[in-house]
DNA sequence: TATGAATGAGTGTTCATTCAT
DNA sequence: TATGAATGAACACTCATTCAT
């Protein structure tokens, strides 16, 4: 829970680079571990790569050994980001995580939602803004943002009766609501808490089942 | 309509500078404008002052007879975008513009955040990011969202019958649906129509009024 | 004859600029200069963009004002010297520059060359170097070269009776004799004096026309 | 004949590491001959240690086991290279090896002359570059140049009546011409083919030979 | 003897800002 | 007002060399 998934260790491995041993492995944790808390506190642009490496106790020198330059360290932590998020939409054998009819299920779901973008929040906090840095992750947020809104706008379509929402609308709207409201709690400077959240729930539940009770 | 609000020519003016003739006004015009498509095609990282200049077709000299630097272009821009935004809320004597009850009304002013958030999506997209470069901008931004917020909420709080909601987080979370709606559209390629803007309110109109049909 | 052909501001202008006033043009100068004189004194290689600039007596900003990096320095110099080298096969209308069968217009020509060669002995002395360090200079250096060697090659066709030599051939030697022989003499530290001059036209003249006397 | 003479592995010893058993003797030849494709490939100033390292099949660590640095390996190289080069001029017991009075006997040199050039080919080819990285390679490259020189105007002086030529002059424009003819054949990439070496032989025999015929 | 991870001085290049005309 | 030439601090990135294992 503390900054590193399980696996992350095996992201953002430079298609140049051989399989690293254990100690390689160890600094490009670092040097990742390093990139999120320089750019939380000062941003994409505003950070250097002295920022980083000076947080991972580190030399110029080694980040170039993991990394080919800025941009291709962005780019292994936002696939690392992705690809956990997109566990938000896994579907589970016994049946889909993510039951939207049910508040109980949805207030689970949204929970592990906030839980993942405060994990990540340098990095959706810029999501815009590190689009435009390199194709490939624009692509991949894209990519991500498409999935999310096509998981929710499923769920929508195959829910019970909604009215007349579109469902690739209404799921639009759901996704942009939730990662907003972080983005806004987070910019004004109050955390967002479990009442946050139970209120969040409610209007969600209620956009896209008006008949049922709140 | 066309880019440039009635009063523009008033703000951004750099506090060294004041009395503008009205070439010079024309000249300052020119380059706030040249900024907005500047910052729309490469984004505010990606814009250099020689972009600005040139699209201006103006040069490097001029721009600082202008502006003291590139925050204080931004700053400009920012105080123009969030001077017409509070008119969004508004309340004219005749009655606040902002009547939320009313799905109708509601719609309308839906329509209102669509076409400015439009008019400045520029800005808009770059929200996030400006407010990191210049601490007025920051401020400036900061007190924006928290007044439409408040807008926002007084109206909930002001209006029949909500549920449970506490309005703080419910205005908070209109706002955020609603403008990171626009930007997901936006980032997606796709433009936001009418059929979208209906969607979008019966979606807060139900979370807000749960008892109300959509 | 100091360093500047008389028409050499009108080379190296890189693409994207537009015509240069007369300031920006003494500019350029100075850093074509300053370039010839640190690449003479450190070699290609051995020069920094400080150090050219420090020549010059400009700034680092300047020298990207006029050159969009090194390599486009060294593009500039070899347009120049290699358009003025081809002077040396020109064709006047009364007559061609390069007259081998008789001694004393071909020592005429040795003197011109050794001339050339002199000026720009920073570029011919690390033309090898230099070639493989832009596409542009190597296609340039090569084609000077084969002009070179056809100008000679068909002065030596054309030319009485020079027993069985391939032109093609005789033309490389004689080019490669004279490029190489000032090369020598500059790397030994012996100036290339007249005597020697005189020695080396008479080799040409007797390799190429054996039955005549040296 | 293919990469390394007889004595090779007795050259470019760093004098840190003396007694090298065969295994050392082996990863020392496999970089020396991984230099030469290296720098045959890229040039010396492209080539970069890993490079070396790569065709070699071994490690950086190691590289720094047998040479001291880079130039260190360069002057392995120079050292085995001149010392080669010296046997062209080599006195047998049975006479010089270098007789230029005969026209066959001039032809078979040059035809030494060449293969040596070739064998050596990455090593010439940037003969003047090297020269100015490391003084120990600059003086090996202006001795080898003076020994070749003097060898052959020691010759010429000796010679039958060569007119007035000043055997220095022109022992110095003989080498030119071989070696630069070399070079020029390889940059425009066309092979010195037996043909041209009977014109090279035959010019350089006029030039010092007037009256016999050519 | 061999390895490959780590180092950091060195350098090319960018770009906001200033200034002389 | 307007211009465009000049400036230099700031930064990303390279690569020869060292070192712990």
């Amino acid at each position: 829970m503390d900054g590193a998934p399980a696996d992350a260790s095996a992201v953002g491995v430079p298609a140049s680079k051989r399989a690293l041993r254990s100690q390689g492995r160890q600094t490009m944790r670092n040097l990742l571990d390093a990139a999120m808390e320089a750019i939380d506190e000062r941003g994409y642009h505003g950070t250097r790569v002295k920022d980083v490496v000076d947080i991972a106790n580190t030399s110029h020198g080694t980040f170039y050994l993991y990394f080919s330059n800025k941009e291709d360290l962005i780019r292994a932590l936002t696939i690392e980001a992705t690809s956990e998020a997109s566990s938000l939409y896994a579907v589970s054998e016994a049946g889909s995580k993510l039951d939207i009819e049910s508040w109980d299920n949805l207030r689970q779901w949204v929970a592990d939602y906030s839980a993942l973008w405060s994990r990540y929040a340098p990095l959706f906090r810029s999501w815009t803004d590190l689009a435009s840095i390199d194709p490939v992750v624009g692509d991949q947020n894209r990519r991500m943002v498409a999935a999310h809104i096509h998981a929710m706008a499923s769920r929508i379509a195959s829910a019970g009766p909604t009215g007349d929402l579109d469902p690739e609308v209404a799921g639009m709207a759901v996704i942009a609501m939730l990662d907003r409201f972080h983005f806004m709690r987070d910019f004004m400077g109050e955390p967002t808490d479990e009442a946050a959240l139970d209120t969040l729930t409610t209007m969600v539940h209620r956009a896209l089942f008006p008949s049922s009770p709140g």
